[in-house]
DNA sequence: GTAATTGTTAAAGTATACTTTAAGTCAAGA
DNA sequence: TCTTGACTTAAAGTATACTTTAACAATTAC
């Protein structure tokens, strides 16, 4: 069971651009995609596969660059599995720092907030003490 | 006591390069700053405690762009206290989901490497056992 | 058959947050 | 006085990941 895809519809699935699929095939981030008698290109099971694969690694933050050097290294055979490996798990030690850091950040956001908090309080202490209509 | 300083010194208490200070004077995060004779400015704590809290606003993500309309708006005066703390309370919305989001994508990424220890490489060399396309 | 839609390319454009450059000024030490 | 290092400006340049454009070809719907 072969079913074939139009970049349309590829598009459509992943909710990117059509550009961005041709850009990803341009940066060999793809394969080259096969293509039918009149050159469009024709997406299969390999392509949706690999598509969301990248996205996986695009969502991991992991920049166009070294997803081609991953694929070039996947394209080189089995040999090079740990170093491949070794990209996933470096990437893992970047996320972990940045949910550390964005943790921090999220603490520093929420004291600055707190202290809105009190001035907007103390302010609207002062207001009704001084406001004869507030008993 | 009004201790001055070179923006070098500025630059180099906080790790930025010099031209990062002009340009964010220059987009208005900083209010303009006092020069000497010669025309070189003079950072004071004012100064500091200001950057301080702009490099708090970048590491959350916060745009250039908003942190200009943050500093507008506290120039406007005390009544715009609750806009600015809606900018902080929507970017600490914005950080939550952040890190829920870095979070699956960390587990994703433990999957894939998971898979590269157990199964994958099996499979791969059994499928380029099968596959005339690899070698 | 023809109009509308969907696809093709190469090349230029976009956004953001700086960074670099060029051409010069200022301040301090030898 | 001369040199050196730190500073000044406006303007152009950089990086990344796309996105848009222009000009055209193929496919589909009617």
């Amino acid at each position: 069971m072969e079913t074939n895809y139009t970049i349309g519809e590829i598009a459509e699935l992943f909710g990117l651009a059509q550009s961005t699929l041709r850009y990803y095939e341009s940066e060999g981030l793809l394969d080259p995609v096969q293509r039918n008698e009149g050159g469009r290109r024709i997406f299969t099971q390999k392509e949706i596969r690999r598509i969301r694969f990248i996205l996986t690694l695009r969502n991991a933050g992991i920049p166009v660059e070294e997803i081609k050097q991953y694929v070039k290294l996947f394209h080189e055979g089995v040999h090079t599995i740990p170093e491949r490996k070794q990209i996933l798990v470096s990437r893992l030690d970047i996320l972990k720092d940045e949910v550390n850091k964005l943790n921090a950040v999220i603490q520093d956001l929420e004291e600055i907030i707190r202290s809105y908090e009190d001035t907007l309080m103390k302010r609207e202490l002062d207001s009704r003490r001084n406001d004869p209509n507030y008993g």
